[in-house]
DNA sequence: GACTATTGCCTTAGTTCTAAGATTCTTTAT
DNA sequence: ATAAAGAATCTTAGAACTAAGGCAATAGTC
């Protein structure tokens, strides 16, 4: 019967995709670390380098880190001095985070590194490959996503 | 010039990649949850159901856990009674971990309903997509894995 | 036979996630 | 208007995982 088949290929794929994106994680996180940073910490700078000052849990859905690490995250960054709580004015419970000077400096220097380490890491395929690949994994993950709970199975 | 292109070409492949993982690693993570287990440990209990007793290492990198976590995921295995830590003959450093009777028969009744899940996730693409999209994955997720550690970028 | 390097597992410290809680805002009903 | 219920935002507490280092056993070299 297909039924099975089709269960083998999606199991497959599920394995593959997994070791894909663990190898490249890998060598964003050895990237970053260079910069005593971890992965996390990188995605929290590169949001608010490209869309400017965030609410918390704006950053949350940004960078895929749960509410409660988003916290840690953001304390820690504000330990190093790299980023800054603003209260919001129209809603006493949320609180801006934004990037201060020293925080600026530090991640305009590493996203462009950043960059060149996921293309250099991805050179197993060509441009259009690429483009053609981002495709298949975005109607993969659209569906995926919105069929999240919906599991009466 | 195209390096920018390819750049960008790159980074957005890595966010639907990490997308898509992050979304079907939501749906089996909610199905082994139903029953009280984790994905490190259904990884484990499936690789033992699948392969035979195996030694604490060979199960590390099958399930790609850090060697402290697969420590404390037999550990935790071990207390619920579905797993047991057994000497290697060969090597006293090593040890094999092997299924008791209810880890055989509670992975059992979850490995094909892991399979259905993932399956249901991943409609979004025909099995022969499917296919093709894991040829790419390989090939990208081969070549970053060869190149860690060699970034002297 | 010692000396070094390697392998296998464990331990500890630190990072991240889940679940629950506190606070503020919004809506609805009275 | 007021109050009460519900929703949204952030934090806290405890479990799960990673990374780095440590110890013990094995293998290789002289």
């Amino acid at each position: 019967m297909g039924k099975s088949r089709r269960r083998d290929a999606a199991l497959k794929l599920w394995i593959v995709l997994s070791r894909a994106h663990r190898a490249i994680e890998d060598h964003a996180r050895l990237q970053v670390a260079r910069h005593d940073l971890t992965l996390p910490e990188f995605g929290v700078l590169e949001a608010l380098l490209h869309k400017g000052p965030l609410l918390l849990g704006e950053l949350q859905r940004k960078i895929l880190v749960s509410s409660g690490g988003i916290t840690y995250v953001v304390d820690r960054l504000e330990a190093k001095g790299l980023v800054e709580r603003r209260p919001c004015p129209d809603d006493r419970r949320a609180r801006f985070v934004a990037l201060t000077v020293s925080g600026i400096r530090l991640i305009e220097t590493v996203f462009p590194e950043h960059a060149e380490t996921l293309d250099l890491a991805m050179r197993g395929l060509g441009e259009s490959e690429q483009r053609a690949l981002g495709e298949k994994l975005r109607t993969l993950g659209t569906y995926a996503a919105e069929r999240i709970g919906s599991e009466a199975d």
